[in-house]
DNA sequence: GCAAAAGTGTTGTAGCTACACCCATGG
DNA sequence: CCATGGGTGTAGCTACAACACTTTTGC
């Protein structure tokens, strides 16, 4: 690593933190997994480090006075321009060995502006584990300043991430199997318009199992949660499949219920 | 608060921290919503505070080298003598002003022995919420050095408790409803024998609704995950119900697949 | 004998699975 | 005109809710 080269980033944290005046909380950290849905596959956000060319999830610290909530969100905004992102924690990542001396990270911070010393770096971090469910579309990644790349990965071509990141990762895949009932993530995955494949290529991503057409179509009207469109996808090499959108109101009930079914 | 007070509790913590040589770590604490079944009630272990009488949720800190598991389990095993207890995180409590200054805990922080400032306990914590599940008769409920009372209270006799215990233990309550289907809830709640009645008004207290007790019975056979003994409860004013123990091979395959039903 | 709870059986129904069949569209 | 996926229908089965009825015990 050049002299250069961490002069240049040292200036660049520098310059976003300027105006900071507070500082952040010390061995506590957040990870997101982000989610995204596209041409019916499952992805994930994750950032390329510049300096070690390692895999890491999107996450940061914690100010002292913000919740880890809004840390998250705070966070999540500067990776991907949007505000206001569904969001849940799910775990807290605790092994006393899980984080490391990271020199890349640590070599910049000596000016102490916004970390309590220059070895912050190197303490223990327990770091909460967030997923968060995004449109796709509506998404602009941003890399940070100590990463060349900010992408979407799809979830099986996800490779090595840093630290324990892939544990995380498969701790939020768990976790998002296990909430498809009684969270919106239907919602929260798709653009508004979609079409009923669309709606079961999710699920069955999810749940890593493929669904009767006919019966998951059926099943899922059943619960009053839709909203036919007059409208049909265009440009298809078929019968045109008809649009719906979520009656919001009634999957919100539906939701605390829970989609009872075994999927 | 006398000064002669003062000098005891302090002496008190002293004792019991002077052999560790490891700190906490800053603005992390943890705390437990142990329950406990009894006589066909739920029940949760409480303190209650020598100095400001108020009543807490059994918790503590985080030592440099230790996960935040390992931490609550340390910590249950004091509170209730137990090892190996049944422990799962379930949210993280961060908001900005859930703690405050609580005087009659850091005034006996002077020394800095195992925390590194007298002001240690004026920080702001974010709390690692976990629920336990504990078999009831097994426990011996020990009070720490600023509480006076350790002891079960029936969940709808929980008064008020300090700070944000409250939305703490309504969220593990939560949490436990949700994780009904596919925790060992019931195996470590009830003892080794139980009938099924007791089987099922856990369940009736966990849900907060009643059951059918003939179809609950049959539900829970066909799921195989009983065993019925060749005992019979005595002393019973009517006619002796028969005793079960769960055969743990089929309970932990069937909660895998989830105990699929609605109850 | 009676109260109280245990234990077993039955019946109708909702919802699911596993299909068959037809429709619309692009190439 | 055919391949592809959309849309609807139906028969059989399972699981469950809602009951009735019998059994066993203490008092």
């Amino acid at each position: 690593m050049s002299s250069n080269f961490r002069k240049q980033m040292t200036s660049l944290i520098l310059m976003e933190t300027k105006e900071e005046t507070c500082k952040y909380l010390d061995h506590i950290s957040l990870d997101c997994v982000v989610f995204g849905f596209h041409s019916n596959q499952l992805k994930v956000l994750v950032l390329h480090m510049k300096t070690t060319g390692e895999w890491v999830l999107p996450g940061g610290f914690v100010y002292e006075d913000e919740s880890i909530e809004v840390a998250a969100n705070r966070v999540l905004k500067v990776r991907t321009g949007l505000d206001e992102i569904f969001l849940r924690q799910f775990n807290v990542f605790s092994d006393p060995h899980r984080s490391r001396r990271n020199p890349a990270v640590s070599d910049l911070i000596l000016s102490g502006q916004t970390y309590p010393d220059a070895s912050w770096f190197d303490k223990r971090f327990i770091s909460v584990g967030f997923y968060a469910l995004v449109e796709f579309s509506q998404v602009q990644p941003q890399p940070d300043e100590l990463s060349d790349i900010c992408e979407w990965v799809n979830l099986d071509k996800i490779g090595k991430l840093i630290l324990d990141h892939n544990l995380i990762l498969n701790k939020a895949l768990e976790t998002l199997r296990l909430q498809l009932t009684f969270q919106p993530i239907g919602y929260n995955l798709l653009p508004e318009k979609f079409t009923m494949s669309e709606l079961r290529k999710l699920y069955e991503t999810i749940l890593g199992k493929e669904l009767d057409r006919r019966n998951f179509q059926r099943k899922i009207l059943a619960y009053d949660i839709l909203i036919r469109l007059d409208e049909v996808r265009q440009g298809v090499a078929h019968k045109a499949p008809g649009l719906y959108k979520f009656n919001l109101d009634n999957y919100q009930k539906a939701l605390e219920e829970g989609l009872s079914g075994r999927w």
